[in-house]
Order: structure tokens, then sequence, then C-alpha cells
DNA sequence: ACCTCTACTTTGAGTAGTCAAACTAAATAA
DNA sequence: TTATTTAGTTTGACTACTCAAAGTAGAGGT
């Protein structure tokens, strides 16, 4: 059993690698920026992980997780996304304010709880951000899809938001514009980097390009 | 804000301040007893808990907690309360698993799910176990009852029942006893130890008196 | 008054995780 | 090719918690 420092490095790890260019390896660099921790840190957790048999790495070159260690990181990521859903759906907690909460209850609580939780919300796909939640096995669906910000006018659906800061998610929620929402890029102001976007039959909206960046959308 | 390690000394020392016979004071034996740690350990700690103003502590004579320790230890008998009482009225857990999940949950949860969850219950007075939930004041009824191993023949409320081990807590529900149960006191034995009792109208069962001690009754 | 036992304290050491600061390899720029 | 910058590594130190084992205060027995 890992411990919950060791939990959240795999998790984090993990995550980096799903958006690393060079193969799922991920840059330790990018590990101590995740987790606010100095670079000495992480180089010296990366060889216990090592010794562990959680990762391969490679000094100077960075991580990959090996097998042991993403089975890890997706069990994490099974309970953070359920605990997600279950906030929501039955404690009726505000979809911004799950995800700190989520972070610590993921290494708390125990499989017995996980399981009653999913059989409650009935096995569900994905949390409230839109997020495939790992099955117990540890299959994962990785459907991808295109940010708001690369795409061009026409209709689409919300179909996953790919940032947890509070602030935002309160911003999107006075906007209707939750996972599953449909809505329509009106236009754009390539210079300006202004979109412009109407949910549903509101008054158009105004959104600058890095908040655009983190709306994951399929056309419809 | 006390570590989850210190929440655990402030838990431990206040419940066995509440059975001392030398007024809140509690040997530092009890204390490392309690909670499994070598008596080195403890005298450590209690250095520390005085440098925080949780205790006072005198070498060998024992530890009082201080106001500020008696707050934080019925700050964290009131969730663990309440997250018993959640998991088996919510979550549909059994009585008998749900004191281990509170034990590691008492530390992870935040005030504002606490809260929720107390809302979510009504506000219960009581946990499972027949225990008192403190109030997010502090404020805890403190009630005592007899134990049934004290008692003579009669007709009886099981209101608490004071022990968490698991097998225990099966086998009573398994007879139906659980606190608010109306129970009858049919014959005791004392020299061989044994009580008889009857609950409902069930069979009458018998019950060593270490069992009976932790059968905590009012008259009626 | 002395001895002994028990409960407690002290000491020295270990584990897990962390940082700051000095150092170094490798990529990039000149 | 050499110099500079950046990313990563090493070292020494610290915090929080723990134990085992050696030492001691004080209560009770003789």
């Amino acid at each position: 059993m890992p411990s919950s420092t060791v939990e959240d490095y795999l998790k984090a790890i993990f995550q980096l690698s799903r958006k690393s260019t060079d193969g799922k390896r991920v840059a330790l660099g990018a590990v101590s920026e995740q987790l606010g921790l100095t670079a000495g840190t992480v180089t010296t957790m990366m060889k216990h992980l090592q010794s562990e048999d959680f990762v391969s790495y490679e000094p100077r070159r960075g991580v990959t997780l090996r097998e042991s260690g993403e089975k890890a990181a997706l069990q994490v990521l099974r309970r953070h996304r359920l605990i997600e859903a279950f906030l929501v759906d039955i404690m009726k907690l505000d979809w911004a304010d799950v995800h700190e909460e989520a972070e610590i209850l993921e290494h708390a609580i125990s499989d017995k709880l996980i399981q009653r939780i999913d059989e409650m919300l009935g096995h569900p796909s994905h949390d409230p951000h839109g997020d495939p939640i790992p099955t117990a096995t540890g299959e994962m669906d990785n459907a991808t899809f295109a940010a708001l910000a690369d795409v061009e006018s026409g209709h689409y659906q919300l179909m996953r938001v790919s940032r947890d800061d509070s602030e935002y998610l309160k911003w999107l929620s006075s906007h209707s514009l939750h996972p599953g929402q449909a809505l329509q890029l009106v236009s754009r102001d390539h210079f300006a980097g202004v979109i412009t976007l109407k949910v549903a039959d509101a008054e158009p909206i105004q959104i600058g390009e890095t908040a655009a960046q983190a709306l994951l959308v399929k056309k419809c």
C-alpha cells in the first residue's frame, strides 16, 4: 500500500504522462511544478519510487510509470472522481468546492466505501468535470476532445472542463457551462483572442482564449 | 490545527479522563495502552502537547486536558460520531464496520462537509452506538448509564454500547441488541458470571459479565 | 530504613518526507 | 568551439513521529 504521499506522486506522473510529447516520459520539473515541491525533493522520491518498482527513472531524462505505478495511479483517480461525483450528486455540494475535498478524501476512503459509493451512483462513467472514471480493474475511457480555443464557429457540446480552480468553475456555473451543455461558437476574434458563444438561449458571452483552453468540446 | 496524530492523543486523553478516578487526570500508561504506543513515545508527546497548550502535564503524575485540548478532542469526537451515523443511516453500511472507517475519516473530512452531514441527518444527538454527539460549539450530553453487568433483574432499555470491536457488534446485531432496544434481565448467576436476558419476544439468551459490561442500560 | 517493583523518563537511533544551497550535465547560443 | 543557461542532482539539515533499551522516582512491602 503506497502512502498518500506516494499516491500523489503517482497520480501527478500519470496525468502529466498523458500530455507528454516524448512517449509517456515525464520531466521531473513538471512533477515538482505540479506538486509544489522542490526539484531535489522530487529527485529523491523518484529513486525511491524506482526502488519500489512504481516507476522507471533515468537520471536527467525523466520518469515513466511502470505497471504497478499506473495501476495505483488509476485507483487514486478512480477514488478521486467517484468522490467528486458523490459529493455533487448525493451530498449536494457545489461543483466548484468538490475538488479540494476529494484531494484529501481520496487517500482516506476504504475500498469498501468506494464500492458503496459506486453502487449508489449507479457506476457512473464520468465525474462532474466530465473526466472518465476508471473501473475497479483499471480500465479508463481515453476519448479526447478539442479545446474550444482551437475550434471554428459551429455547434458543440461541452464534454469536459480540464481545470480545477474554484473561481473559474463558479464562473462557468453562473453561465450554465456544465459538461453535457450544448453551446454555439458564434464568432472569434483571433487578434483580440476573444471568443463569442451562446449557451442555450441566453445572451451571448465573451470568453478569452486561456479560459477557452479548458473547455473541451465535441462538434454536433 | 493539530495534526491527526495529535488529534488521536487528545481524543484518547479525553475519553480516558471521563473514567478517571483522580479528577480528570490520566496516567500516561493508560494513553500508551489505548493508542498502542510505547511509554517513551507518549512521554515525549506529552511534553509537546504541553508546549502547544493542549494539556497540562506533571511528570510522573499524569496529564489533564487544558481548554484548547478539550475543545479539539470534542471536535474530533463530533466528527467521528457524525461520520458513524452517516455511514449507517445514509450509506447503509453495517454498524459493525463503521468504527474503523470513521477512525480514519475523522481526520480527513472538512468542516463544510461535516456540517452538510449534520444537516442531512437532521442534527442527530447520538451515534449508532448510542454515544452522544457534541455540538459544533462543543456541548455534549454527559448522561451516564449503568452497565448491564451491574444491575438486578427487571426491564431495561439499551442506551449505549461502549465497545468497538466488530465481532462483538455483529453478535449483538444478530440478537437485535441495538441502542433503543427494550430488554429484560431475567436472572443472573453471580457465581458463574452469566446473565440471562430476553430481547423482545425472542428466546432468552445467555451473556457473560464481560460482554454485559459494555451494554449500558436504563431502568424502565 | 531498606528493598523491590512498577510506572515513567531519558537517550540514541530510525523512517518518511521535506527544503536550501552547492554542484553538474547537457542543451543552446555565441 | 567555448560560454552560458537550464534542468536536474547531491549534500546536509530539519520536522514529526516512532521504538528499544537503559535509567530513575516513588509507592508499597518487609
